[in-house]
DNA sequence: ATAGCGCCCTGGTGGC
DNA sequence: TGCCACCAGGGCGCTA
């Protein structure tokens, strides 16, 4: 389940790959992946467009493209969103493209980028071009919240924001308008380093609870970009690379399982509507300011 | 402001 | 062996 790790590898193993290169062909094999207009637009304009930048925000992958017959500032750009089973790949001309494969880009320099989704969650949406969504993009794109990884974000800033939501800490980090790129495994990855309950409210903290929290955050998935993210089943990198961080999962998915500190079993409860996994000694109930136990 | 729900979608799993 | 209910969950839209 691509979060901000893996779509951080996917897009470092990707985008030397796409580089400079200049699409073709486009060919929408399912349109219901492409966001904001028809097929046949989405294929005319990126007949001819070149690859000129990328970055990632959040969940998304951001690509900026220069279209071919426009002046040379003629350019738009495409945000990509793997939700939970898309993959991007480059292969050879020709090679039979797996099962659920939505879009394909045919390069010029013989290869095609791929992009197959089991559960067609994800969506190509294009920015700034007629016919397509406005500049901004969708909703969720526009009110992305501060990165977590990085210089931008500080922690006297990200506490004062905490001190603000009621929520639960779960439901906070989750929430893409408050930070961008957290899912559920991260979430509950960085609650367990922080050692804190994902049930507390975010406007509980302490100073150096929030610290925690910060430290935690920024930790956890550093480390996961380092060792190319989370693969559970299905989450592979551009080259196809399962992602090993799974290996260093405390809570997730270890449900019953001994806590790697206490040793204690990991709980799993619903959070947020989400499932949600936790240590019940390391990661107690904070009390309520002035009510020390 | 926040919580909770259903929806989208497919494949894997576990129960019978 | 087969069938089926259920679960996984990011984002969104809706209701309370």
């Amino acid at each position: 389940m691509p979060e901000l790790p893996e779509v951080q590898t996917v897009l470092d193993t990707i985008w030397p790959e796409l580089a400079g290169r200049t699409v073709v062909r486009a060919n929408v094999l399912h349109p219901d992946v492409v966001a904001g207009m028809s097929a046949a637009d989405f294929a005319e304009l990126f007949a001819g467009a070149r690859f000129v930048a990328a970055a990632r925000r959040g969940k998304y992958m951001l690509f900026d493209l220069q279209t071919a017959g426009g002046p040379p500032t003629c350019t738009f750009r495409v945000l990509v969103h793997l939700r939970m089973t898309g993959k991007m790949r480059c292969v050879a001309r020709g090679e039979e493209a797996p099962l659920h494969t939505h879009l394909r880009l045919e390069l010029d320099d013989g290869r095609d980028l791929l992009f197959t989704d089991t559960r067609r969650f994800g969506r190509w949406t294009v920015l700034g071009a007629e016919g397509a969504e406005a500049a901004c993009g969708p909703k969720g794109f526009q009110a992305l919240g501060p990165e977590p990884v990085g210089d931008t974000l500080k922690l006297k800033d990200f506490a004062a924001a905490l001190a603000k939501r009621k929520g639960r800490l779960k439901g906070v980090l989750l929430d893409q308008t408050f930070i961008a790129g957290i899912g559920n495994i991260y979430a509950d990855e960085i609650l367990f380093r922080a050692r804190l309950h994902p049930m507390c409210a975010a406007n509980s903290l302490s100073r150096a609870e929030a610290r925690r929290l910060y430290d935690a955050m920024r930790t956890v998935l550093k480390e996961a970009i380092g060792l190319g993210g989370t693969t559970i089943r299905d989450y592979v990198d551009g080259l196809g690379r399962k992602g090993s961080f799974v290996y260093s999962l405390a809570v997730y998915g270890r449900t019953g399982e001994p806590c790697p500190e206490c040793g204690t079993a990991v709980e799993r409860i619903i959070v947020a509507g989400r499932s949600t996994h936790y240590c019940p000694l390391c990661q107690r109930v904070k009390p309520r300011a002035g009510r020390m136990r």
